[in-house]
DNA sequence: CCGTTAGCAGTAATCGATTACACCACGGAC
DNA sequence: GTCCGTGGTGTAATCGATTACTGCTAACGG
């Protein structure tokens, strides 16, 4: 392998003079010529361990999700990793399932590793960030609120929550129940509370049996409508808090036959005496059926994935300033190449 | 932080001992119990970045995909990441777009960060491995052959799409189109190829105006079924030869109104003139309806990560054969956790 | 004309773990 | 008693890039 040292013989130069011209420091121009004509000659690349060593920094940095098969969570590590690999970062998946003890891990991972920065969306409870703040490693929250005094980006769950819920209740729906996802999380917890403020706003009581903490995935969403269908005082529409709850909502509905109601109309016209409407806080980009009788909410999580990931480079560059919060609105940037849904 | 001669003088010994300790090399057991305390008391963990620089190796393994926003991927992900996690590896995902650019910068950093190997998923064309494998960095290439001599893990994709297809004609289905991803791409080939051999074999013509190159993604699936249904001669079936383009085509048939038909009884009796049927090569883990009129061949991605992971580790491990073929059945082992589809 | 300073380049220390090599002690063989 | 082998340990070289420090040169002011 070509070191820095060959391309220094090869240029006639130090290896320091190599160092500083492939960084960017100030040499004389006839010197950083040779040295350019050297590196092209060899096909030199530095060795990133080396320079990670040394640096005591690497160029990798970590994105801790809670679970990569979630399409919301997807578009984010799009997000980032187009950002990171713009600005020469690698980015490293780690996939929690929520649960703490494998956050952990990884954040040991991260530390040991040297990792420039780590990007998280944290599992219940509160992450053990203590060692690689202590350490001077630049970390971003995002998606999820932590207490750790960190830059932070997150959307504003309970306004999406309350115009989630305001869209069914725009529609004609009263007897709105609400499943998200469990209690110490802080999304399922803003949007439920902003479900429960729409409800205020509008006169309405928001009756216990009407809210289900569930987990965030499909089948968390199957049993619970399936649960709120079945059970005496069914609801009239059901608000998902995220897109694969909302899955699991529809195909709850479909197995059972029950018609999608647009609005609170459509349920006395409908073939079934129960047609039920849909409202979901994010989007089906993978909806085997039509959706325009869905009150979808569409967020932008790949923004998310790229705000957060900017404010990463931020302080890899050196930005030292207190902690931020940036509070997305969640409106998508209008993306392109989508089928209309 | 703590280094390994923080731990050797604090275990009375050297940093040589103290590394074949934690290596298990031979050491006398009094002096290996010390630098287990040392180590306790201390809280070291070996920093990984220099490890990586003397071994000359790091223990992070790329993972190159085409598209990580398709759940077959993500799946193909999650099963690696089992793997090399519990093997004490960490998983760098790699997204390529299906771009062999960004696929060869992709293994460019592989090749200089000194990641331990590559799994990939190639994109069209051939693949840049020569550097890597000049090294002697371990390749395995998963889902998709490659011309190289490495070590690859597929499915049998003429058989995936002779088996979906006969299903199709099992339902009585007579006039099926197919609709596949870039003549490039060794899976969507070989599938369409399993169909024309599937048509054959019932004596049937496969006619070129039923073949679909599109993208692999939901707007390919989208766009082609929908041109298929409004040409002269639209097919009473239609079989998608990934999960992507099935949704796609699904969402074509809604979005028309068309019905879905189970079999090619039900074209006479559904309202529209012109039911059709679906079948898919792989699932569909995020369906909004039912699907129990659709001709699913369900994959099992994970395993297919879990197997390239595992051959990746042997060859991590020093195994020295020959390069090995491993062709999967597909019938996925029954995933647990999943909503009945 | 000399001293000071700035700018640039080279030498060598450095990052932290691994490991080649040297060395020592001990046991067995002759 | 000496020699050799073996098993365990320590010292120091090593991986390759970065950078503190030093020194040289040239320009400029007094």
């Amino acid at each position: 392998m070509t070191r820095i040292v060959d391309v220094a013989r090869q240029a006639g130069v130090s290896t320091a003079t190599v160092s500083r011209v492939l960084n960017g420091k100030t040499v004389r121009p006839e010197l950083a010529t040779a040295v350019h004509a050297a590196v092209a000659e060899l096909g030199y690349v530095p060795d990133r361990t080396a320079r990670s060593l040394r640096r005591r920094s690497s160029d990798v940095v970590a994105l801790v999700l809670p679970d990569v098969e979630n399409p919301f969570f997807t578009a984010v590590a799009r997000g980032v990793e187009d950002v990171a690999q713009q600005a020469g970062y690698s980015v490293v998946l780690c996939n929690t399932d929520d649960d703490p003890a494998k956050e952990a891990r990884y954040l040991d991972v991260a530390e040991h590793e040297n990792m420039a920065g780590v990007l998280i969306a944290a599992a219940p409870g509160a992450p053990p960030l203590g060692n690689l703040l202590a350490r001077g490693r630049a970390v971003v929250a995002l998606d999820r609120a932590v207490r750790d005094d960190v830059d932070q980006v997150t959307f504003d769950n309970a306004a999406l929550g309350r115009r989630a819920t305001r869209s069914l209740l725009d529609r004609g729906f009263r007897r709105i129940a609400c499943v998200t996802g469990p209690r110490e999380t802080s999304t399922a917890a803003q949007r439920a509370e902003g479900w429960r403020a729409a409800l205020a706003e509008e006169g309405l009581d928001a009756p216990d049996e009407l809210l289900i903490h569930a987990n965030f995935r499909v089948d968390g969403g199957y049993a619970a409508t399936a649960g709120l269908l079945d059970a005496a005082g069914a609801p009239d529409a059901v608000l998902a808090t995220n897109n694969l709850v909302g899955v699991g909502a529809l195909r709850a509905l479909a197995d059972r036959r029950v018609p999608l109601a647009g609005s609170a109309d459509d349920r006395g016209t409908a073939t079934g005496s129960a047609a039920t409407g849909v409202g979901i806080v994010g989007d089906l980009p993978f909806a085997t059926s039509r959706t325009d009788q869905v009150a979808l909410l569409p967020l932008n999580p790949r923004g998310l994935g790229v705000t957060a990931a900017e404010m990463l480079l931020e302080r890899l560059d050196g930005l030292d300033s207190p902690a931020r919060h940036v509070v997305l609105d969640g409106t998508p940037a209008a993306d392109a190449g989508r089928v209309p849904a």
